[in-house]
DNA sequence: ACATCATGTCGAACCGGTTCGGTGGCTAAT
DNA sequence: ATTAGCCACCGAACCGGTTCGACATGATGT
């Protein structure tokens, strides 16, 4: 390995010029600085960053934490977070919290032990003393998906409220009025506004919300199917489902295959946010699908300016809130 | 920050019986082990990994190298990796090489620069040149899905040829003669084992192959598609279709979908590999599938065997090669 | 009683960079 | 001619650990 002081003695300079010649090269004389990047080729010399970690207090690392990287919308984030990243001489450190609070805590201490620039976070946890530990949390922290209220960090998401409300209003005008809700953990921001759009929705339309057909699912594959299961298993069952999630939509058309039911003309269904090939799923299922490459990419440009200049870490915390779209699928019929 | 020199002090000992005492606790005296504890308990100290890697010039991090994450495939492997990594304190750093060779080995440069614990890959570069590179790699790298020969590394995967002699035999014995096969780069080595088992099972049962029918479909969804368009506008188009990998294979469906053929009563279709949700996709598709979970155990436990032992570094390399299952579904009919 | 050895602790060098307070030489202002 | 100021460069301290050789002490062997 060469190192720095490789560099210098070929260059018959001090190390401190070579540092200076590669961070700042206008402050190099031009004739040394030649000299030094002549040293630099023939020894092919690389900096070490972890030297430099520990030098500046600072990593070019940063972190991606999020509950899932399987479901497909964080994966859409994080490849955008890492392309930035890329460009911008930035690895992107992966973490899967797998949906805890505790483990994703621990997590955090970890990259911030590893001096990361910046963490993108798709938060887990939820209480005022959550909220105070990521507001104390001394690295730069863009949050997305999942907002915490009173951590006071730039958040990235979309208008939750409004996906289920869009379904919502959907199912009402097919003449759906029996509509059972699969939730998502009240610990989560998300599964509140899309709880609450739905109800607001429902109630603003004069109908009466039967709170037995309002389930908690976790937003899992496994919650979701036996929430599912129950809707679907009564003698009142509803004439249509909405999964606040992907994997709890899709769990309950499984759901429905299993017990024989046909989608849409049994029951009808309708989802928030896609999946990889939801094209080839019959029927195709209604849905609103939230921009996940366009989250990552405002994440990924918030993160890198707060990293990246001293006023960028001063900043008020902003809000950036994205509309999703509506896609109409064959899921729903009218009753 | 409270450093090792805090400690040291407030235990009224050196730092490097500090150190001792941290990494290993028999070789200090009870008494001052005691003391030792004791400071670190009320300093809250905790150690900076990042001093450490410089020091030990080894980190206790983890490289995690595939061509795409979102492959469900791949993202199995990826968490029981990182499952046994955190368990054994090792943090896990993704890169996602999107399959391009070039960029693949940018990213294993640089974490190698970062001083990286061990890598585990599924590569993507061939050629002589490229395993030569692999070879004199000094970072232990375990090696899966693909493999790459020459590279004289462990290596974890499927029994590739007998993937494709499964689905081939399966379809002859429905009576299928006119077979397409979308393979995938032959840059890959499964791609080239996965074509094998096609081509030898069809000439081993006398059925001659039609060349125009087998194409390359890049293992991509975008280039899975392009191919199965091509060969179901085909007046003579095949009676059955092979997808050499998920994406391929649901390309295939999803062109049949779009071209309103039934599958499997206009065209039948069979997969390697699966994918989430692949059992509220109508038809329930034929496939054979890997052991993503006891992939990635294997590859977790031969790295941090690499990592972990002297002997461990030296051992000569190994390969692992699971039997992968047959999983009938309906998306294919006898002739 | 003396050489031998194991045990517990320490000092100092080292890993490979960054950064800050100089210093010497040269030009510009007074 | 003197002072001021700037430019290019350097020395040394520092980031926070690890590791190795040396040393003091007390136990063991003969």
């Amino acid at each position: 390995m060469t190192t720095i002081r490789d560099v210098a003695r070929l260059a018959r300079v001090s190390i401190s010029t070579v540092s200076l010649a590669l961070n700042s090269p206008q402050r190099v004389g031009a004739e040394t600085l030649d000299r030094i990047q002549q040293a630099i080729k023939s020894t092919g010399y690389r900096i070490d960053p972890v030297a430099q970690t520990l030098a500046r207090g600072r990593s070019s690392l940063i972190g991606f934490v999020a509950a899932n990287l399987g479901n497909m919308f964080f994966g859409d984030i994080r490849r955008e977070i890492e392309r930035q990243g890329l460009d911008n001489g930035y690895f992107v450190l992966i973490a899967d919290s797998s949906g805890r609070a505790d483990l994703e805590r621990a997590l955090l201490e970890r990259l911030e032990a590893q001096k990361i620039a910046g963490i993108a976070l798709a938060a887990n946890g939820h209480g005022e003393e959550y909220a105070t530990f990521l507001r104390d949390f001394k690295t730069p922290i863009v949050m997305f998906d999942q907002k915490v209220e009173g951590a006071e960090r730039d958040f990235v998401g979309s208008d939750n409220p409004l996906t289920t409300t869009i379904l919502t209003e959907h199912l009402l005008q097919l003449g759906h009025r029996r509509i059972g809700f699969i939730s998502g953990p009240n610990s989560l921001h998300t599964a509140n506004e899309r709880l609450k759009g739905f109800m607001n929705t429902m109630t603003g339309a004069g109908v009466e919300v039967d709170p037995s057909l309002v389930v908690e699912g976790g937003y899992t594959r496994t919650g979701g199917h036996a929430q599912a299961m129950r809707l679907l298993t009564r003698r009142d069952r509803p004439t249509a489902i909405i999964g606040a999630n992907n994997m709890t939509g899709l769990a309950a058309l499984q759901v429905m295959q299993e017990m024989g039911f046909r989608c849409p003309d049994d029951v009808s269904l309708a989802m928030v946010d896609d999946v990889p090939w939801s094209n080839v799923i019959t029927p195709r299922i209604t849905m609103v699908v939230q921009d996940a490459q366009k989250l990552g990419e405002l994440a990924a440009q918030r993160l890198l300016a707060r990293i990246a200049s001293p006023e960028g870490a001063t900043a008020p915390p902003e809000d950036f809130i994205l509309t999703p779209r509506f896609v109409r699928g064959e899921s729903t019929r009218r009753l």
